[in-house]
DNA sequence: TAGATTATTTAGAGGCAATAAGGAAGCATA
DNA sequence: TATGCTTCCTTATTGCCTCTAAATAATCTA
């Protein structure tokens, strides 16, 4: 080879690009629907089968155009982070969980996506890169309530009050996160990442459009129960 | 005409009944992406296009499986409350809601569905059928939290302290529930109802995988809660 | 019984996923 | 520098899909 990266190397890299970026507008413009092999082939320029050069199947296109959403998102939470390197950890738990829907609102197509297409395939399996950025995804806010955890330790429940099919999930959880978080604190992070995550899926898939138009006020309420619950609810911002 | 209903509507209704049958063993044995118009026609023993006669194209027939999902989640939901006809409203609440999640871990399938459909068509009409069905869904709960409310009245925010924005959308609620609940007694049974719905959500979407296996647990942890803030945590039950 | 309505069929256009086979260009080495 | 390997891309081709059109059979109505 030439050099580090070969010229062939990264033509292809910047076709992959275009591809991806392909992809994205027939999502945002015409839905996921619209993301067709051919489609996506036709607005990159090539013809059908050219594209499986780059992806196996259809369904490697869906779960690589994923990885990067997931990646997107992530970066987001992290870049509203590292802003606020010098504040205290509970102000920044605060800006990543508003940045988070920050980014959902700015690209539904996006993030719907990201819970779309699963769907499709309930027996998937780990598909290493979408797998991998949806770990990331997790793991900014995981660090931060471990980071606060350790800092300033917020109430939990007593383990042993806790149903034992319970108690063993959280424990398989504890080791599955190299023991970043003990049990029962793990139990309180999951609970309150339900009640974020939940609310934005209920948002993006419009679940809630019987009864809300605009989420922001609902939202900003949750951020509140969740700060109470981790106990980053005071001036101090813990 | 030779009855009320003639043979004609007769056979044509059971033919709708053998294709809805046809489309959910389809999707339960299958996944959604096999509920094609030519697949549910061969399972019913037809050649495609003469189901254009049951439906004018593959969204209506989906739309018409949906709202049968929506009726008949709605149905166990209302036979468990009807079940406790004369115990305390409190009680029955939680029933409704346990009712709810049976449905769904009985027939992940058909409730994934219910999230799923949507998504293809963000821009969708009423599509009365459905629409209707998943306001009768909606209606259970909505209706038992009225009585509730009526019969023992739940700590409710002041309304003067919630943002501009939220108080004026819960107005519209109020007048679009024909006044069952005020606004204020609104936005606490919302908020219920979302987590509620949310954590169903995310369960059947998988999107929980990462740390729990059996949500059971986390699903009675999460009706404590609603219990408290209804203010049915107590032995009466309301 | 004749005409209208309904149910269903085959034929076909157009699109998509995926495979196969072949050509053109880049790249390496003898 | 000429030969061969690799990569990229193309044009068939298969089979399934949606949906329309036209024709046929069955059923009801007057």
């Amino acid at each position: 080879m030439s050099a580090s990266t070969s010229r062939r190397q990264r033509l292809r890299q910047a076709t992959l690009e275009e591809i991806h970026a392909a992809a994205r507008k027939l999502l945002v413009e015409q839905g996921s629907a619209a993301v067709t092999i051919n489609a996506v082939a036709r607005q990159v320029g090539m013809s059908g089968p050219a594209l499986y050069h780059y992806y196996a199947d259809h369904d490697e296109l869906v779960g690589a155009v994923t990885a990067d959403f997931f990646r997107e998102l992530a970066a987001a939470m992290e870049q509203a982070r590292d802003a606020r390197a010098g504040a205290p950890v509970g102000e920044r738990i605060l800006a990543v969980c508003r940045a988070m829907r920050a980014w959902a609102i700015a690209h539904p197509a996006e993030f719907g996506w990201i819970f779309a297409s699963p769907i499709a395939a309930p027996n998937r399996q780990p598909d290493a890169a979408r797998h991998q950025a949806a770990l990331r995804f997790e793991q900014v806010l995981l660090d931060l309530t471990a980071e606060l955890w350790q800092t300033h330790p917020f109430p939990v429940p007593d383990l042993a009050e806790l149903p034992a099919s319970l108690r063993e999930q959280l424990t398989t959880y504890f080791a599955a996160i190299d023991g970043q978080l003990p049990p029962q604190a793990a139990h309180v992070f999951l609970s309150c990442w339900i009640r974020l995550y939940g609310l934005l899926c209920m948002e993006v898939l419009h679940q809630l459009d019987f009864a809300y138009a605009d989420l922001e006020p609902v939202f900003e309420e949750c951020l509140r129960d969740l700060a109470v619950a981790l106990g980053i609810d005071d001036d101090a911002a813990a």
